[in-house]
RNA sequence: GAGCCCGUAGCUCAGUAGGUUAGAGCGCCAGGUUGUGGCCCUGGAGGCCGGGGGUUCAAAUCCCCUCGGGCUCCCCA
C-alpha cells in the first residue's frame, strides 16, 4: 500500500485514463448545451488575489474563514480559487465586458480548491461547471440558469432530483427579517444548540440550516423570510416561480434555504439528489445583485449557479448510468518480423489520414501477444502482415468482431476503411 | 476542529486459542497453438502483511505509538 514514495495531497486525486472518457463526455455535453443556450465560455486563472475572494464571499463565510488555500510571495497574496463567481465578476469588470453590450452570458468549468476534510462527494480539489448572467435583473435570467442546470441532469439521465427554491430578498428586508428572527429565538437562546448560539449574533439566518434536534422546534415556529420581502422582491420571486411553472420545472419552496456565500440576494436555489449521501447538493446558485459593485464595478444585477462535476458522477454511479463511450481503436496493425514492422509504421499515417484511429505494438512482441493486445484495445480491424503478405503485396485484413478475414492490397484496405 | 471505521500482491479480499518457504480470484507476462485475439488448460512474475517499537523461543496475528485512507458532524459543489 505505502509503496509510492510521492503521493497526491490529501483530498486531491488523479483522474486516470479509465475514467477520463466520462469527463470528456460531460465536458462536451456542457460545451454543446451551453452553446444552445447561447452562453460563451470564460477561463480565468486558477489563482486570484486573496482580497478578491475575501471581499467577494465575505470574511465570515465558512469558505473564507477556514477553507481557502492561500500563500504570499513578496507583496502579493495568492489564493487557489474556491469558486468561480467572484473571479468571473472580476474578469467582467477588469475586461470591461459590459461594453460588449447586452447581458453577458458566460459559462465555465474547471478545478476549485477548498481545504476541507475530504469525504464522499467532497475533495480538496474538485471540479465545477457553472453559468453566470451579468447585467440582467429579469426573472428570465434566473429561470434560464435553473433550466440549464436541470437540462444537463436530464440529458445525463439524473431525473430524481429536487429543486429547492427560496428568495432572501434585498439587504434591507433581510435585515428586518434577521431582527424578527432574533426576537423569535431570543427567549429560547439557552435551549438552542451550541452552534446555533454561536451563529445567533453573526449570522442568525444560518440557524435555519441547523440539523440539530434541539433547534427544530424553534425553527419550525420561526417567521418566514418571504413574509419580509419588499414588493419588488416579492414580485420578482413570483415571476421566477411562474416561469418555472410554465416550463414545467417542478420545485419545492424552502423558506429556510440559506446559502453560504455573503453575496447572494433575492433568488436562491439548490438542486438536491438523494443518491449522493451526506453531501447531497448537486448544484446551487442564486442572484447576486450587489457583488459587482462590491468588487468595484458599476452596479450590475447578476445571477448564476455552479454544479459539482464529481457529484454528478457519483449520482450516475448510484443510478447505474455509464457516461462516455467504450475505449476502442479502428485499426491495429499486427506485424511479424522487422520488415513487416517497418512497413506497418509507414501505414499508420495513411489510415489516420482517413480520420480513423490506428495503432500497433510498441514492444516487438509475438503475434499472439499482439492479437491479444488488439483485442484488449477493442480494435475493430486488424491488419496482419508477415513475409508472405509483403512478398505478395496483399495483406490480411481481419474483422475482429466477426472473426472474418481476407487478403487485400493496402489500397483496397483503405477503400474498405473509408466506408466505415 | 471533533467522532467512528479500515490498512495483507496492480485490484477485490482469505489468512488469530501466535508456529516451518503468506494464499485465492481477477489482472499482468509466457507457453499449450514455431502466422491469429476473445473461451479453456499450464506455468511465471509480483508482498519488508502501511511504518516504528514492545511482549515472546516464535508476530500478518497480541500491546503501544505513528503514518496513510474511508465515512460522519460542521459547511458546501
Amino acid at each position: 500500500m505505502a509503496q509510492a514514495k510521492y503521493t497526491t495531497h490529501l483530498g486531491m486525486v488523479d483522474i486516470l485514463p479509465d475514467e477520463i472518457r466520462k469527463w470528456h463526455y460531460l465536458e462536451n455535453l456542457i460545451h454543446e448545451e451551453a452553446a444552445k443556450f447561447n452562453f460563451e465560455e470564460i477561463r480565468t486563472p486558477i489563482m486570484e488575489q486573496t482580497e478578491l475572494i475575501v471581499r467577494g464571499l465575505g470574511q465570515l463565510s465558512d469558505i473564507v474563514s477556514k477553507e481557502i488555500f492561500s500563500f504570499s510571495r513578496g507583496e502579493d497574496n495568492y489564493v487557489l480559487r474556491p469558486e468561480l463567481t467572484a473571479p468571473v465578476v472580476r474578469a467582467y469588470i477588469q475586461n470591461h465586458l459590459d461594453q460588449r453590450g447586452g447581458s453577458q452570458k458566460l459559462y465555465y468549468m474547471g478545478p476549485m480548491f477548498r481545504a476541507e476534510r475530504p469525504q464522499k462527494g467532497r475533495q480538496r480539489q474538485f471540479h465545477q461547471f457553472g453559468l453566470e448572467v451579468l447585467g440582467s435583473s429579469d426573472a428570465v435570467a434566473d429561470v434560464e440558469i435553473i433550466a440549464f442546470m436541470i437540462h444537463i441532469c436530464d440529458k445525463i439521465g439524473i431525473k430524481n432530483t429536487t429543486l429547492k427554491l427560496n428568495s432572501i430578498g434585498n439587504p434591507e428586508s433581510r435585515n428586518s427579517y434577521k431582527e424578527a428572527l432574533k426576537t423569535h429565538l431570543k427567549p429560547n437562546f439557552e435551549k438552542m444548540s451550541e452552534v446555533s448560539q454561536k451563529r445567533f449574533e453573526k449570522n442568525p439566518l444560518r440557524i435555519l440550516d441547523s440539523k440539530e434536534e434541539e433547534d427544530q422546534p424553534f425553527i419550525e415556529s420561526a417567521p418566514v423570510i418571504t413574509d419580509f420581502l419588499s414588493d419588488e422582491s416579492f414580485s420578482h420571486y413570483n415571476k421566477v416561480k411562474e416561469y418555472l411553472a410554465d416550463l414545467e420545472i417542478p420545485f419545492e419552496e424552502d423558506p429556510y434555504l440559506v446559502r453560504g456565500m455573503d453575496y447572494y440576494t433575492e433568488t436562491a436555489f439548490e438542486l438536491i439528489s438523494p443518491d449522493l449521501g451526506a453531501q447531497d447538493a448537486l448544484a446551487g446558485g442564486g442572484r447576486y445583485d450587489l457583488l459587482v459593485e462590491e468588487i468595484g464595478g458599476q452596479p450590475t444585477p447578476a445571477v448564476g449557479f455552479a454544479a459539482g462535476m464529481e457529484r454528478l458522477f457519483i449520482a450516475c454511479e448510484e443510478l447505474g448510468i455509464e457516461l462516455g463511450s467504450e475505449k476502442k481503436v479502428d485499426v491495429y496493425i499486427v506485424t511479424l518480423g522487422e520488415a513487416a514492422r517497418k512497413w506497418g509504421v509507414a501505414q499508420l499515417p495513411k489510415i489516420r489520414e482517413k480520420g480513423l484511429s490506428a495503432t500497433m505494438d510498441y514492444k516487438g512482441r509475438s503475434m499472439k501477444a499482439q492479437m491479444k493486445d488488439a483485442n484488449r484495445e477493442n480494435a475493430q480491424f486488424a491488419i496482419i502482415v508477415g513475409e508472405n503478405e509483403l512478398n505478395e503485396g496483399k495483406f490480411t485484413f481481419r474483422d475482429m468482431k466477426e472473426s472474418e478475414e481476407e487478403l487485400l492490397t493496402m489500397d483496397d484496405i483503405i477503400k474498405n476503411l473509408s466506408v466505415i
